[in-house]
Order: C-alpha cells, then structure tokens, then sequence
DNA sequence: ATCGTAAGATAGAGGCCCTTTCTTAAGGAG
DNA sequence: CTCCTTAAGAAAGGGCCTCTATCTTACGAT
C-alpha cells in the first residue's frame, strides 16, 4: 500500500470497486473479501461504514444511482420526449435494474422493501420532472389531458422496466419505438387502432 | 426418523420442503441445511439428487410450477377471458414470480438465464393456450386481428408481470381492471381516447 | 433367509462473513 | 518542529454454511 486514502476518496473507492464486482461477478458471487481486495484495503476498513455486506451493495446501488443522473429532454414533440427519456433510460438503467431486484428479491421476505419503493431513483431518477413533458405536451395541445391518467402516464417507462426485468439487458430500439407507437401514442393521440403510422406525432 | 421415505415420495418431500423455506424467508435466507430439517433427512440424500444449492432451488421452482398449471378460460367475451385469467395468474404466481427473479438476477452473470428464457410457465404456463383466446375473440367477430401484434397480445400480461416485479406481491383486483380497461381494451377494440367505459365490451 | 441399494447419521474441510487486536501513517494543533 | 488523535492497513480467528467422505441401518427384491 503506497499511499493511504482517508475520508471520502476511500469510500468511492471501495463503493466503486463493489460495484465493479457486482457488474462482473453477479450478485451471487459477489463476496466483501473480493471488494476488499480489489480496493486494496483491509476488511475492519470497510465494517466501519457498512455493517455488514448487504448494506454495502445497497449503498455501491445508491452511490451509482447518484452518478448517473438523467436529464429531462425537451425535443418540441411527445413522441421525441419520451424516446429520448426511454433512450437515456435504456443505455444507463439495465444493469442496475438487474443488480436492485437481484437484491431486493431475495430480502424482500426479510425486508419487505420492493422495486416499487424506489421505483422513481430506478427509472427516471424524478417523477415529477417526467411530468414536465406530459404538461408541455398538453401546453402544446398534442394531447388531451382527459386521456393522461397516472397508468398511462407510466406505461412506456413500466414496459420498458419490464424489458429490463425480463431480459436483464437494454431493450433493441426497435422495441421502444413499438412501445411508444403502437401502444403509448395511440391510446394518447389518436384512434388506438390506427397502427404505427396513425400514431406517429 | 420413524419411517424412511423412499424414491419419488421423499423428493417430493425435499422439494416441498425447499418450497417452504423459500417463501418463509426468502431466497437470501434459504439454507440447505433448513431444508434438509424440514424434511427430516441428511445432507447427502439431498446431495444425491441436486448437486448444489442453485440446483435445488430451480428443482424446487419447477416442482411447484409443475403443480400449479393454469386452466384456460372460456367466458365469451375477451375482456372476460383476459380478466379471469390474470386473476388466475394473480392469485398464485407473485411469489413464485420474486422467487424466480431472485435466482435468476443474482446468476445472470454467471449463467445468461433471464426470465424471459422461461416467460412463458412463470405466467400462463402455454403460449399457444392464450392465443386461443385471441382466435376466440376474432371468430366472434370481437376484434379486428390486424390490431393484434405481438406486443399487443402480450401487453395485460406484461403489466401483470411488471405488477410482480415491482411489488413482489399480487395486484389489486382494482389494477388488473385498469390494464384491461383503460389500455388493453382500448388498443384493441374502440377510439383509445374513449376511457373505461367505451373501453368495456 | 441373503443381497443390494438407498436412506439416515455424523464428522470434517474449505470458503465466506464478520470481529478483534495490533501497528502504522497522516492530519491537525501547539 | 513535536506530539496526539484518528483512521487506515494487516493479520488472526470464530461461527456458519456448503458440500463431501464414511459408516450404519432399513427396506425391497429375489
């Protein structure tokens, strides 16, 4: 060991190396020896911030949580939006998605505490800043608020958290096109069986 | 141990009893040595026949899933049809479903299994079976089959899934009638924009 | 009755989680 | 500069769990 790290620089240090085991190794696999020694530290180091190995993945997924932020989009469209959003969400959020059920399911029981508890952090990162499309939407008059209900308002980011929850893997963009134009949209804008094309904006 | 089990009759027990201890306290929690209490027998009988813990808890998955098939509906009316048998699906398969996830999440690294690998018994148990009541609703003149891609036969039980594996537990009734009526239905059969009841059949 | 096989019992090795103890480096105060 | 405090680094070890080896015993078939 050549130089110490102290304070904050350890900790990175230790929650980006239990994230690197995490994506490499899986959540099964994963052991706090292997954290520890990647980091080049010792165990008691790490037992002084987190008791035990399952607050330390919870915390290497709230760390890289916090380090991939997404913007919201603002395109002049609806449909661009939230493809956009869907593509940012869908090139940063798979891996994560897999490493957070992979924990929460197998402590649920233990825990009680499901996805859908941090549902928002594992999707778009703030609600509420997901609604600011909907409301320039309706400002621009594509949509009729009347249509807007809070199930269909989360549809393409429910179904494109099932892609990840199903698949383990980002989505081809093939499959976020068709969520948005043949099932988003049209329920939006338009007769529902109009097809992709009636329901392009 | 007052009476030895022999052949079929003691894997079931070991299966059963492994069942058991995954839905008591979950897939982190689980031992195999809980197991091999439950059941009342020693760690090599178990050994005999699954060659480790990952092993027994698919053979346990696929026992119970083997001993829960669905019956497929025949109402006379889609809606109905679709209803009862997310109900179905509802009340018996959100355990199984955080169970499966679990498993499969932790060792996809390792493994490459996904959920979708095995979809189609986690919900319906048979593909082929629920498109029956596609062709149903076609012949009776219901819907319009160029309406009916893929993802818009899969789309209700998706969202049951997603339902699952954001809550680890069954939807309320109250939901499953949302994502009939107020997108599944719609998309199929009317003006989307129409809400619940022009959505009803 | 005997024989073969699987069930049941038990001890133990190795790996992992976590804790205790000790040494050492680094930062801050005087 | 020195001294003190604190956290980092090193290493040993206990307990639990997974899995294996070994032995005894029960049960079914002949």
């Amino acid at each position: 060991m050549t130089e110490r790290r102290r304070g904050a620089a350890l900790e990175k240090a230790l929650l980006d190396a239990a994230w690197a085991e995490l994506t490499l190794h899986g959540y099964a696999k994963f052991t706090v020896d292997a954290v520890v020694k990647r980091a080049g530290t010792s165990p008691p180091v790490l037992y002084r911030r987190w008791s035990d190995r399952d607050e330390l993945v919870r915390a290497a997924i709230a760390h890289t949580m916090k380090e991939a932020r997404l913007a919201i989009p603002d395109t002049g469209s609806l449909r661009e939006d939230v493809l956009t959003l869907m593509r940012e969400i869908n090139s940063t959020r798979a891996e994560l998605a897999t490493i957070v059920i992979a924990h929460l399911a197998a402590h649920y029981q233990a825990t009680g505490i499901r996805p859908g508890d941090i549902t928002d952090p594992l999707v778009t990162g703030r609600k509420e800043a997901v609604d600011v499309l909907f409301a320039r939407a309706v400002d621009r008059g594509e949509i009729d608020p009347a249509r807007l209900t809070e199930r269909i308002k989360s549809l393409p980011f429910d179904l494109l958290r099932h892609e990840f929850l199903t698949t383990f893997a980002a989505a081809p963009d093939r499959a976020l096109e068709e969520i948005v134009d043949e099932i988003f949209l049209p329920l939006l804008v338009g007769d529902a069986g109009g097809g992709a094309s009636a329901g392009r904006v």
